[in-house]
DNA sequence: CGCTTCTTTGACGAGCCTCAAACTGAGTGG
DNA sequence: CCACTCAGTTTGAGGCTCGTCAAAGAAGCG
């Protein structure tokens, strides 16, 4: 998982796979619904995501939620070492399954881990992407592009880490948890939904979403996709990346 | 500028200070709407901002735009070195006064600036938490709700820099960007800031914006300020930062 | 089976957008 | 000094998107 990501944003030798490969021991596990950090930065417990959804996110002192982004297997958390402030929070959505990063920090400090160093630079800058296109989506469309060009983008991070494939993919979230991260009511996710369904462009039950058209979904949600930073991912046993234990 | 916005981040040394004093040859002049970078890493040539504005966006095949943040005087550009990709363009918003600031990213690699350091990561910290603030405002907040909001903000912002005082600073932004930012249309944009008048919540003439009273803007658009870093600015000859010529 | 959580549907209204046009102010040139 | 233009602001009318309220199904779970 973590290194199937790391591996697809930029070559890395023996060593550094081999480091990343022994990360397998202080793997933790939480509850859905848990607190990971109290504050964006995490400052102190660097981890990647095996299994498990988690989001960022800030709650509204009246209750209304803003979701800043998912994070789904393979990505990290705290990695950056930033002096946390009290930006967001960050909560599992599903239960959820992470180990230890911090030997992978120290091996970047020391210096001997510039293929480690490229891939986490180059996913902070993908993580500013994804950031970008979110405010995209709540300033400039509508409902019904939002909801396309959200779930393109989580077919393709899913692919990427090789869950799902390139119409079919784990959705483990309802519809309430869309509406905050997508700037819109619960009702209104659901009739968009529906309206996407209606015209056959995607199908969606018990959580896996099947984007059954992709080409027009991109279309409609103007949806332009990363330029790819190495070899394609190859095809690999499929996992909805939920179960109870998951592989590095 | 710099040197104020640097040091309500992070004590600086003598030598600190002075390596930014220094800064001053290598300016650079950019007309109002000249595009800076088109990439949102700015590799290679990173900057701090004299004076003018500047802003962050994409803009959308079908001419829709999106502005993700603005740049005042003492902000940097492209200071993280990241690698590029297509994430937004950096556009100049009024007349641009910019000084490289290679020298201090040099200094902080030769690790003989941990103030600077400090400062800088910091920085980077606080650009993040209004990006975050934006994805707020542009999901849960009415319209009237995210313009006081982005005045509050603005207001901040200019004062640390010593640009305005508690409740006066310069807005050199037409209707139409500030309804590129906060995902309006113009026209609403208008009626919303003509609300906040009729209410004598603000006034607003000729590029200069007075928050008549603030806390009540406060309360309206739950703005919460970060935390102070340090000694709050001291008093300084007021300026607008849209001079000719500007000091770091 | 009975609870809770999630999804779905309907009715209604408010917020915001679009279109269109008038108005203002700052140049620019005759 | 007066058209004239051009960018920006303001106003009105009308309509679509999306939110709220309410309640009825489904679906998971002990």
């Amino acid at each position: 998982m973590v290194v199937r990501r790391l591996r697809s944003l930029s070559a890395l030798s023996d060593p550094e796979l081999e480091l990343l490969r022994n990360l397998g021991d202080r793997r933790e596990r939480h509850a859905s619904g848990e607190e990971l950090a109290a504050e964006g930065g995490l400052s102190g417990r660097p981890r990647f995501i095996l299994s498990g959804w988690a989001c960022r996110q800030r709650v509204l002192p009246d209750g209304r939620r803003q979701i800043f982004s998912f994070l789904l297997p393979g990505d990290g958390l705290g990695l950056s070492r930033r002096p946390a402030l009290e930006l967001s929070t960050t909560a599992a959505l599903t239960a959820l399954e992470t180990v230890d990063a911090q030997p992978v920090l120290q091996a970047m400090q020391a210096g001997n881990a510039p293929g480690l160093g490229r891939a986490l630079a180059t996913l902070e800058t993908l993580e500013q992407m994804l950031l970008f296109d979110h405010l995209v989506r709540l300033g400039r469309q509508t409902a019904y592009e939002r909801v396309a060009h959200f779930l393109l983008e989580l077919q393709r991070r899913l692919e990427i880490v090789g869950l799902g494939d390139d119409q079919r993919f784990p959705l483990p979230l309802t519809q309430e948890i869309l509406a905050d991260a997508l700037g819109l009511s619960i009702v209104h996710v659901n009739r968009t939904l529906q309206q996407l369904r209606r015209e056959r462009l995607i199908e969606l039950r018990s959580g896996v979403a099947i984007l059954l058209e992709r080409e027009r979904l991109a279309n409609i949600a103007d949806y332009r996709l990363p330029p790819p930073r190495s070899a394609p991912a190859s095809p690999t046993p499929r996992r909805n990346g939920l179960e109870d234990s998951a592989q590095l």
